[in-house]
DNA sequence: ATAGGGTTAG
């Protein structure tokens, strides 16, 4: 008995140093030496499988556990339901949610929260608000992460002021708000420009004598540069360093985007190098962040260098590594180039991200291709006020006024707004070659549309 | 075993 807790220690740390050859040989040697495996060897490596494999390698474990006759409990299949959330996978959630129930095995209070979770992450907050009320109403306890979950839910899917409800009444629920718990709601308000509340927030958790963490100070630091408060978040910086936090790769990712965005490329660069001294290992997201800092200095070259590391590391490119990518080409004039990696990201499975088609969009305008800009639109599963208001600013520009006129509205008919400029661009065109009564009846529609939306 | 901060376009 003893043993098998002992192979179970050894097991946990294998997986947790994600070297699953050596929990898998230690598996082996147990059995030599008559030490077998129970359920929690095995519900350890369902859940490094599910992080490091994947899904279906992790499934067939189960298959594993029957044949060494041991069972599968609540853990094995939370581990893999929360292996699929990670994945933002709803259906297999479901799937493995109803194979739990049909086995006999009572779902708890974990297997709730991250069915929770997952429903705010794939943008379906109603659903994830029923399973609240039914963890409420149910016989379980609900716990802190019950309540965090939801918090952040709520914040994501655009219900800041029900978040901030809910934090409110905590404490008749029997909850204290802790430091996540003031992160989340600090990230939620200053998301959605409410940098009072979030001060408020803040100000509450010093009062109650917690310390902020180098999560709250990243967070309030990016809500600094974000609103272009560049010096506070400057002082932020030194404040973090000098209270003994040191940067790690999401503090150094803020601030080299923001700095890159508003075209400070020196400064950006000595932050990044000082995050290669400090030694992060860089993530995919700050690759993401360092090809953005080459494409913006025209440095394709290296910018494609840094994509082979991506694959050769093992890492698979996102949508935001192809957005950057394209952008990069386009800025860079190179047009045809950035097309086919346009299609080649639709061939990887990302059909559907507006962003690298409002690239190519914009950049097709610019370079005077404006019809096969209008046919890429045509194309585009998913239109957002981006890609309107770029190709309405850009007829405009070549005069074609009428044209401009005719998207303008339906993109109000489809409830998205267009910058105040480009409503601009479009009346005083009409108006100044003579379309008086055109640009009269667009003015009236205009509001019209408003009204209805 | 679940929860919090970072990357893209006008």
């Amino acid at each position: 008995m003893l043993s098998t807790r002992l192979l179970n220690i050894c097991i946990t740390s294998f997986c947790k140093s994600r070297d699953l050859a050596k929990a898998e040989a230690v598996i082996v040697d147990g059995i030599r030496l008559d030490i077998l495996p129970d359920v929690v060897t095995y519900n350890a490596l369902v859940d490094a499988y599910c992080r490091i494999v994947g899904l279906d390698a992790a499934y067939s474990i189960l298959q594993r556990m029957r044949e060494a006759g041991i069972t599968p409990d609540v853990v094995t299949y939370n581990s893999l339901i929360a292996g699929a959330a990670r994945r933002c996978l709803l259906s297999r959630v479901l799937d493995f949610f109803d194979e739990m129930l049909r086995a006999g095995i009572r779902p708890d209070v974990w297997s709730y929260n991250t069915l929770m979770h997952c429903f705010f992450k794939v943008g379906k907050p109603d659903e994830a608000n029923a399973i609240f009320r039914d963890i409420i109403l149910s016989d379980f306890l609900p716990c802190a992460t019950t309540f965090n979950i939801m918090l952040n839910g709520l914040c994501k899917n655009g219900y800041i002021n029900n978040a901030l409800m809910l934090f409110r009444n905590l404490e008749h629920h029997g909850f204290v708000p802790q430091l996540v718990t003031c992160n989340i709601l600090i990230n939620g308000l200053c998301k959605a420009r409410r940098l009072r509340a979030a001060r408020k927030i803040l100000r509450e958790l010093g009062e109650s004598g917690i310390e902020p963490n180098s999560i709250t100070y990243t967070t309030v630091m990016k809500c600094c540069l974000m609103s272009k408060q560049y010096q506070q978040g400057l002082e932020i910086m030194s404040l973090m360093k000098n209270k003994g936090y040191a940067f790690d790769g999401f503090s150094y990712c803020t601030i080299i985007s923001a700095l890159v965005k508003t075209g400070r490329m020196e400064e950006a660069n000595s932050y990044i190098e000082e995050m290669m001294t400090n030694g992060i290992e860089l993530d995919l997201v700050s690759y993401n962040t360092l090809i953005n800092w080459y494409c913006k200095e025209g440095d394709l070259e290296t910018a494609y260098k840094l994509l082979h590391e991506i694959e050769k590391g093992g890492l698979e490119c996102d949508k935001y590594t192809h957005t950057i990518i394209i952008n990069g080409l386009c800025k860079a004039g190179n047009i045809e180039c950035a097309l086919r990696h346009l299609e080649y990201m639709c061939t990887m499975g990302f059909d559907s991200n507006v962003v690298a088609f409002n690239c190519l969009i914009d950049g097709l305008c610019k370079s005077g291709q404006i019809d096969r800009a209008i046919k890429l639109f045509e194309s585009m599963e998913v239109r957002d006020s981006f890609a309107y208001t770029s190709l309405v600013c850009n007829l405009c520009k070549v005069k074609r006024y009428k044209c401009a006129a005719k998207l303008l509205l339906s993109c109000l008919k489809d409830g998205m707004k267009v910058l105040r400029s480009a409503r601009r661009a479009v009346l005083d065109g009409l108006r100044g070659s003579g379309l008086i009564h055109e640009a009269n009846k667009l003015k009236l529609e205009l509001r019209m549309a408003q009204i209805l939306h």
